[in-house]
DNA sequence: GAATTATTTGACCGTCCGGTTAACTGGTGA
DNA sequence: TCACCAGTTAACCGGACGGTCAAATAATTC
């Protein structure tokens, strides 16, 4: 039925790289057309609004992400060590964006929610549902760390908050300063708020 | 020599006002001039651009709230309580902004240093220097708890970073669901990340 | 190979954007 | 009192914005 494209895959690609190292308000539908490569007619037979193919980006997104999110925090892996796995795949991804770009970008998920939490809610709720998405990875870590004796918390989702809470803060101070190496932070701060038993050399 | 005018303090309110409670990027200058009762004309009479005059806004801003930060980490407090009472001024002005809006704005200098990080070096320098200002008395404060021996942190700098990165990001996820009930964790999270050996009932 | 239909094209729309201009106004200092 | 000048006014600019459309095109199905 009629031909195929990948115009649409390529406008999500777009969309993401373009938000994420700019911001939602400094990049424009031209803008995402001219990089990807299709116009614009072609962009509003995909996508009804510029909201909406963010929104479409960031789940894309996500199902891109996720088999190595699965990977890092299966349960085969100790609990910790998923965490600290994780801190790693944050500061290589940020580490490469910023030799790449020349600037630390964050969390594209969180960038987009802090900017337009009080003006588009189908964008606020779609950042709020990714970061829940990422929060369970957590929450599962710390939840089994905790059954297994390795750290010092009363309330597993509680702590889960903190710590996810905490990382998102370093990213955003690390791009507002511009400096990868404030995430070297990440897993001390993580374990200095689980009082993690045993600290790894 | 000529006439006098409070078009500019007008102008300084209004910006800091909308953007806080929008983004830059969504608010405009015309929006600006309207909220301020003022005409575009003006508005460029007292400012080259819009950026610089958000640097201004917040600039203003910080010397409107200085003196009630000198007063919550007045070195005649105990170190502890002025974190904690800062928790508190924190979780009040958010929930003041949240009834008044209907939603929860953050932290204006992070908002907008997120926003525009990779974008305006202007204000990316600037929110960073406001950021400073305050991690400044909350290093102090820490510095002062250690050398008191009210909490357990070897490196006061280190753990004010973390403590600040925190609050940055329990403000952005309050904002991004919209809940000003997630500022509750502010005090908690703070003293965990101190060791903080006595904890207020 | 014809009919169908998803996709592409590029011109187009009204509006809003940040910023400019030149003429005008009125308070202040001398 | 009056000259000066900081401040005000409103019209204006070119370009960018998000979004629309009707016609053209090409891949797929039968």
């Amino acid at each position: 039925m009629g031909r195929t494209s990948d115009a649409r895959e390529k406008l999500l690609a777009a969309a993401l790289d373009l938000i994420w190292t700019s911001s939602y308000g400094g990049v424009s539908v031209d803008d995402i057309c001219v990089r990807a490569g299709v116009n614009k007619g072609s962009f509003y037979h995909f996508f009804p609004s510029k909201s909406d193919l963010a929104v479409a980006a960031y789940e894309a997104h996500w199902q891109e992400k996720r088999p190595a999110m699965d990977a890092v925090f299966s349960s085969q892996n100790p609990p910790l060590d998923r965490l600290i796995a994780w801190c790693r795949c944050i500061q290589e991804g940020q580490s490469e964006k910023h030799e790449q770009y020349g600037f630390v970008v964050g969390c594209p998920y969180a960038n987009v929610g802090s900017e337009l939490a009080t003006q588009d809610p189908k964008i606020r709720a779609k950042t709020q549902e990714m970061l829940d998405r990422g929060f369970r990875y957590i929450e599962a870590a710390i939840a089994d760390a905790q059954r297994q004796g390795l750290i010092d918390v009363a309330d597993a989702t509680a702590a889960a908050k903190q710590v996810s809470s905490c990382v998102l803060g370093l990213l955003i101070q690390a791009k507002i300063e511009n400096d990868p190496g404030l995430l070297s932070e990440l897993e001390p701060t993580m374990m200095r708020l689980l009082g993690a038993k045993i600290v790894a050399a």
